[in-house]
DNA sequence: AAACGGCTCAACCGCAGGAAC
DNA sequence: AGTTCCTGCGGTTGAGCCGTT
């Protein structure tokens, strides 16, 4: 059995105070991102160091651009999301200032419903079929293959994809911009950088 | 003004992959 | 080669906000 990732009785839960945000912030721009197991404890912070990662990630990081999305960011979203399925971190890497949570929180509280309304289907992008609307586990399968390109696709290492393989290849293949969702010409550039 | 219901979003949870040992 | 540890990811939850009745 793995150890829990926290002592979960010596840690706080639930929302953030501003003392600990300050901790927080201070210690990672003195000593940089990363090693977020012993963080907290080098911190002075009573929380597990998953829940550092995510606040900082999240919320305290600078740069991040918080409020509405733009039309323009919507609409790379779909796209995006057209393409890669629910890998949020992805799309999210394409928008600078956003992160994958909020990339995620948009979409099921947004961006889906909307093009529900279009009468799309936001699991496929499919005109007209918008049943199984509910965002069941099921709708993607498991993390890899999680899109029903990938999954209509995986043969081979198809799958080993993402993080630093350009896109361009997969929105340019012989099935190119149609792609598997029905979509019209997508027209990314998709070549991925590596996440800042 | 109070009660209710829906919505939003920060935070948590569990899992998977890769690195380190 | 096998095991353990750490990190990152996506799904889910729930407190709080806001609009409606």
């Amino acid at each position: 059995m793995r150890k829990p990732c926290c002592e979960k009785k010596k840690t706080n839960k639930g929302a953030w105070s501003k003392q600990e945000d300050e901790k927080l912030t201070e210690f990672v721009e003195k000593n940089g991102e990363g090693s977020w197991r012993s963080l907290p404890l080098a911190a002075g912070l009573l929380r597990c160091g998953k829940s550092c990662r995510l606040r900082w990630v999240n919320y305290l990081r600078p740069n991040l651009k918080r409020g509405n999305f733009g039309e323009d960011e919507e609409d790379l979203i779909i796209k995006l999301h057209a393409l890669l399925g629910n890998r949020w971190s992805l799309i999210a890497g394409r928008l600078p200032g956003r992160t994958d949570n909020e990339v995620k929180n948009y979409w099921n509280t947004h961006l889906r419903r909307k093009l529900i309304q279009m009468g799309v289907d936001p699991n496929n992008h499919r005109i007209g079929h918008t049943q199984n609307i509910g965002l069941s586990k099921s709708s993607f399968g498991s993390r890899k293959a999680n899109h029903p390109c990938k999954a209509a696709n995986s043969q081979g290492d198809n799958d080993s994809d993402d993080h630093q393989k350009p896109f361009t290849d997969s929105a340019s293949g012989p099935e190119s911009n149609t792609s598997c969702s029905g979509l019209p010409d997508l027209n990314l550039d998709l070549t991925i950088g590596l996440p800042s």
